[in-house]
DNA sequence: ACACTCGTCTACCATTCGGTAGAGAGACCT
DNA sequence: AGGTCTCTCTACCGAATGGTAGACGAGTGT
């Protein structure tokens, strides 16, 4: 054994993956590049995954699964109110996105990805959209939300928060220039925004 | 000469390397590919554009043009009431997206291309962006639109359009199938969904 | 002491990529 | 007729990619 890592190489693969992949798309990043990065041999990867698709469909479970634990405490913690859920669900997504930008690129990189790789991602974030969509419907019928298609409206904030969040040229071209504050800034806009759109009246 | 083909060769690859890099990506979409479904050989691409990178800017440069094009009418016809041309606006590209459906997925490609290559094309768009912006901040200070940073509000229409026309598998996701009425029904609710959260009040 | 498994490595392979070299076929000019 | 320009082709190249074959060393169980 070489050394005893703090974590294990697996993990550390994965790690590398999910930030290259995300960044800059798995098309573009190839098996040598994470090897490098990782520090190891880009046979070690593959002992590890059987092939570069086998890598890419468990760096995406672990994007479910984080989405999913992010997503699922906040809503918990939240208070029943629908804007203040949605609130908070938007601000659990931008803390997992600022703490490991790559995450939400890699969302975006589905739909270029053959769907054998894909289907089993789509398949769990499937189940956090269906809550999502069973939920607003009931709060829309409840007269708390501006009356819409729930699904159309979910894929609506979606498109918003994922496109705001993966976008970097999108924000430069309007001059905007990545900070703390900015950030800060930035969420409190998209949230004014997402609420104006979905309060009732 | 080959023929009298009704368009000209350098078009027809234009056309074809639009559809291909919106619709798979830019990296992931070969010369050879092109050539092969244009119907010519690869040199023949590379005599009308001397590299790849140049042959991407040419893509570009279309689709700016395009895009500068549709927005500039849309906005001329369009009454001075500014959720109407804000209205106009979505409408024209919604058209141009549905006449080429991959024209605002490689708007989202340029975050992934090397500098030196999306440089002028953002620097295109940047000018309709500047516009865009000018315009939400004259209409925000006479009350006719809710108060907000208008570079931000800016971006975040761009991302909600982009991002629901780019995002097949998100709407797919949520139980969306691509039809006519479908398509209309989407941007009547992307259209009520911005309204509202550009309204006053 | 010996066989076995685990994790990592070096060496190599087939394919694909963007790009070069150069030939050839028509159109046009003199 | 001959020369030149425009456009397309076949043939090839070096680099990079995903993946295979197999050796090596360190633990571990018997």
């Amino acid at each position: 054994m070489r050394s005893a890592q703090l974590t294990g190489t697996r993990d550390r693969i994965l790690a590398v993956a999910t930030d290259l992949f995300g960044s800059r798309g798995v098309d573009a990043v190839s098996l040598d590049m994470i090897a490098s990065d990782v520090g190891v041999a880009k046979q070690t990867l593959l002992y590890w995954f059987a092939s570069k698709d086998e890598l890419v469909q468990a760096v995406l479970a672990g994007v479910a699964e984080q989405l999913t634990v992010a997503i699922g405490a906040a809503v918990r913690a939240a208070p029943n109110d629908p804007l203040e859920r949605i609130d908070a669900v938007v601000r659990a997504v931008f803390r997992a996105a600022v703490r490991r930008p790559a995450l939400l690129g890699l969302v975006r990189e589905i739909s270029r990805l053959p769907t054998h790789v894909a289907d089993r991602f789509v398949a769990d974030v499937m189940v956090l959209v269906e809550r999502a969509i069973a939920y607003l419907e009931t709060e829309m019928d409840a007269g708390r939300l501006r009356r819409a298609d729930p699904r159309l409206v979910a894929s609506l904030c979606y498109a918003t928060i994922t496109g705001i969040a993966t976008e970097p040229e999108a924000l430069r071209a309007v001059g905007w220039t990545p900070s703390i504050s900015g950030l800060r800034r930035l969420r409190a806009e998209l949230l004014d925004f997402i609420r104006a759109a979905l309060a009732p009246h």
